[in-house]
DNA sequence: GATGAATGAGCTTTCATTCAT
DNA sequence: AATGAATGAAAGCTCATTCAT
């Protein structure tokens, strides 16, 4: 676990880090082997073990990375201004964007999750806590938009979540086949509907939010 | 790929099939080794070899046959007779027994998808189709139960899905801290909104599906 | 070591033998499995084994065999009647075929020997009673050809029989860049210009043999 | 494929060729398996891998070492000094220690012609390639020692080199029984008598050349 | 900060062989 | 006379990791 003092040590963690994220996201982590790392990244096996400790602090380490990465990006998709309809389509063009240009964020995700999930305590740890993150991040999105409290905010932000997923285990299975235009707008429309459902539910009545036709 | 035909050769086949599904859905193909299978199978490893002729082959034989059970599970689980409503009722209670005694099912196949789907061209044929037999399965119940073609049943049916591959992963992720009533609630409300707000959309009006309240 | 007692059996036998020794004699002893010999000859490994009692008992089934025919070619070239020259000239036709049409009766003679002879004392009894049968099989012929003994008969032999593994070898690394006709014309009156050299050098003057140029 | 960079590395490169090169010749390429070469090295087996990429890998480069080696010694075998009938004996007397001491060249070239020869192009390439030169190398010492080219050096070369490889054949066959001795004179009568033939087939009278009597 | 070289454990797969029928 | 099924040993090769420089 050094530390980087030099630019170039600096330099050459950075493209271990990237090289393993995309690799362990692209088809796993035991699938993907130090040295495929190494060769992507052009250092010897042994500079991987100069900056991490195994294959193991190497995976925490591109984790935690990705991790700040995906809290980042929702939350620049969730903290916007403006009125609740305008942050909604802005929230889902961030989603689209997500999806389109930056899959391999949530792929790792899923990936170490099945992967690790059941058996290693400390990567379940790490999961978790991303997941409960962006959930409530999107939550606090959602009750900042609407400037109060929603009981069911955090099915609602479930449910986005898992259509994320969803449509990208499509694109991963069948790229061509998948009509992600024809996804995304079924996401839009279920968080609609749904956030109408329990805003009803929990007897709020909203002008402002009339117009939306899904 | 030999077809056993004796007793003794179909039972150990079967063993290992059965073996073999439980571990790659349970942490993934490259992470288990043919000696593991071998040894949960109470087989030599030749004797793997004798009835598949790779690691491959067998993920393809696993494959298959998990395909088959989901397509089966599916079924039975849709075509099911009684009103709209009872039929919700019960389909929602087989999705929750696959989710709470099946998982594997649903594991192997995000699993495969994630470790093999963008390079495997057999395998992403292989998922691709079981997602399509599903979906499609899906889509049939609920125009059987309405009695009439539904516009974005489709996206009903994906929606589902989505919502039961999440579930899943939040088990997988956080087994303790899942509240796995609620995401199971959750999958009927959204279901129920949304096929509501499908029917809507496509003008149809049915008074027997009035009193539901999600 | 069965004994073969049925018609099917002994097709069987036969069938297995021929394709063995086509192996061996095409890529070495160690470089063919049993299972390929199997696949060849349409039997089941099982079926080697009733015939044979290991691959090292096949190996000196094939190679008697081989050592068999092998002698009987030669006999067959040498023990002829008529003129001197005309005996050489058939001789050397019988050579020509050799080389081109039964060319792995000899690569099973080299392979085997440059594989096992140096440590398997069995093969190397076996070799050597074929090198000096063929040997003196040609011997014979040439003293049986002029009706007297020759000194340095036996050279005669061992040269020709080094001409005809070369011309082999050739063939072997080099197909299409090897000149047979001019390899098969240099074996003729290298034994030629030899054998004139060894009559002489034993005084012997034989008008019969003058109208001879190689 | 790796070159070796430090004094350690080269030191285990070039004891891996070694022993490679004496087992290979020994028995075979099949025969022998990597775990022996390293056994014989005294290298770990992934040490092996770190010099050679593959069996095939080292297998080309003991080829090549090989060949390099064979080359040179007929050089020197050949390009020397003096008369012609001296160079002859000088000659014979290499092939002599070629045969007594260092077999293993030979041996080598025709291990790996009978077991992959046919089969495998690229081998094959390599092993033409050595014949052509090892012959070329003779007939360009013939012609020096002449002073003048001589229509059948070819087959000159061809011929001595076939009884080499059949001594050769013979000390493995039988080593006991073989009378290196005499085969080494007949290598030498062969060669000149047939050498006369050919100078006297080409109208090239040569007064220096008289005194020889094979 | 980084390298070449090396390692033991383990990988997938094939070997020759045998058992039971 | 032949089969399907199984086996232990060993094959070639890769794994994550470490040592010395």
């Amino acid at each position: 676990m050094a530390q980087a003092l030099t630019e170039r040590g600096e330099a050459s963690r950075e493209r271990i880090l990237e090289c393993a994220f995309s690799l362990f996201a692209g088809k796993g982590v035991s699938a993907t082997s130090v040295a495929e790392i190494c060769r992507a990244a052009g250092v010897a096996k042994t500079g991987l073990y100069w900056h991490f400790d195994s294959k193991d602090g190497l995976l925490a380490a591109v984790l935690e990375r990705a991790a700040r990465a995906q809290v980042e990006r929702i939350q620049k998709a969730v903290y916007l201004r403006g009125e609740p309809l305008a942050r909604l389509d802005a929230f889902m063009e961030h989603l689209r964007h997500l999806l389109e240009e930056e899959r391999d964020v949530i792929r790792l995700h899923l990936a170490v999750a099945l992967e690790r999930g059941e058996h290693d305590e400390a990567t379940r740890e790490a999961l978790s806590r991303v997941s409960r993150t962006v959930r409530n991040t999107i939550v606090q999105g959602i009750e900042d938009a609407l400037g109060q409290p929603l009981p069911g905010a955090d099915l609602l932000a479930h449910t986005v979540i898992a259509l994320l997923d969803s449509a990208l285990l499509a694109l991963v299975i069948d790229p061509e086949g998948t009509d992600l235009d024809r996804l995304h707008e079924n996401m839009r429309t279920t968080f609609v509907v749904l956030a109408r459902h329990y805003l009803e539910a929990a007897g709020i009545h909203r002008a402002d939010l009339q117009g939306e036709t899904p």
